[in-house]
DNA sequence: CAAAGTTGTCTATCTTTCTAGACAACTATC
DNA sequence: GATAGTTGTCTAGAAAGATAGACAACTTTG
């Protein structure tokens, strides 16, 4: 009779396959773990975590699934890389550039839907629309032909009642706007939020479920205050880090 | 018999009620399902999301667990509340000061651990220390009682030795700086991304595992540009936001 | 070439999660 | 007060997750 530990897992809706796999993912993500390391042994990383050695193998199973690690028989399993863009925030933040620094395969943005309507009155207060109809965009963004972010934009409707198909065909927010007579805007507010993706946004994004989205809810305005467009963007974490522009105040 | 859907649920190391559970998560937190609202019944979530009704019923006992909703026998089950936290991140960001807005209760910054050693490439060389050693500093920062942050500091262990007791015995990385005369310090740049909390990270935080952490790496130097501080932060997303300043470019 | 160490695969069993159905307890409405 | 609709609790069984052990296939080291 061997000695069986209770383990007492709580029950946290989440198997132990899956943590001991996002485990590994840290310790890749900060270096511990740099591209062309062998992980731990099977039976190493079984005993540390206090599982069978096919649950943990089945969590390395899930990290060669995204291609993070490879596995070669009687070698061992190997970090093979861990590709993250950064997507710069700053006062002149536009959706479609600066994504990558060096620009890469034009960030491709694309309107998914977009419809007249009342908005909540948290972002009809924050566009300074009292009572008022609001167009509302739903965007997804792309580079290198895999998907980066959805977004969903909202501006005045009747400042602004073309935006949508100016948008859908500039493939910009900042063509659209200057076709509507706006040349120039600036971003006033970012906050920064990370949650579970919806089941929505992981089909969009192409991510499992229960992966994980940066969200920044961000207002932009006119250079004279005027605001202009409320933007609620969901980046995939797995992909992406945002790089937040700190300016000098020489 | 009854029709019986083979739902087909890959196997993606997540409970369908912990699933259920994020994205009503995610309602209440964009307002869809405002405070003092009722959540749909567990009939319906559970036809909504192809699950038992007992399972949807996990799902809602979770967010009861966590105090963000209420179940009333016969009446349904109600939306309490949803409270974050706004932390600022800009040029002139420290870590004990502009925790929600309103100073509340003094952001408490404690030392864990301390020790010198080699850091890692990367480290150094942002901080410009080849070869040299490094102090780390382990902290954890609570509000109001309740834990928000974890931090990993680095500094260069030649020009900063006693850097840690500093901090350890004022509280507070400006002060230790201060006592190191060093008056001011500037922000140079954060990055910031999201991940899963590793199990130190869900105790230190009061997590449950497989919760969610943001992530910000930022390096602050002298106004004359010289590095100073490697820090990584990870705040429990839960209940913190990152607001990020947007200096007026006049 | 031998030995030790590693991943790949198979079978069996136990535990946890999910499904299914029934009914009780309570609330709101007519 | 009757009725419909809601959450709370119980039992039972099916499906999925995790454990346990054995051995094959392959690589690296000595």
């Amino acid at each position: 009779m061997t000695e069986r530990l209770p383990a007492a897992r709580v029950r946290n809706g989440y198997s132990a396959w899956r943590l001991i796999a996002e485990e590994l993912r840290v310790e890749i993500g900060d270096g511990r773990l740099a591209v062309g390391d062998r992980l731990p042994t099977e039976n190493s990383l079984s005993q540390r975590f206090s599982v069978n050695r096919h649950t943990a193998r089945q969590a390395i199973a899930a990290l060669a699934a995204e291609g993070l690690v490879e596995s070669r028989r009687g070698s061992g399993t190997f970090v093979l890389g861990d590709t993250v863009r950064l997507h710069r925030i700053g006062v002149r933040t536009r959706l479609s550039s600066s994504l990558h620094e060096q620009r890469s395969a034009a960030a491709d943005v694309r309107v998914l839907h977009s419809a007249v309507e009342e908005p909540p009155v948290d972002i009809a207060e924050r566009l300074n629309i009292g009572g008022g109809r609001a167009v509302r965009v739903e965007t997804s963004r792309s580079a290198d032909g895999q998907p980066i972010s959805v977004g969903t934009h909202w501006f005045d409707a009747e400042r602004l009642p073309n935006i949508a198909e100016g948008m859908a065909s500039a493939g910009s927010v900042t063509a659209a706007l200057a076709a509507s007579g706006i040349k120039d805007y600036v971003r006033v507010s970012t906050v920064v939020g990370a949650r579970h993706a919806t089941s929505m946004e992981g089909s969009l994004l192409s991510l499992g479920p229960g992966a994980i989205v940066l969200v920044t809810e961000a207002l932009d305005s006119e250079p004279d205050g005027t605001p202009l467009q409320y933007l609620v963007s969901r980046f995939a974490a797995q992909r992406v880090r945002l790089d937040i522009e700190h300016p000098r105040t020489d």
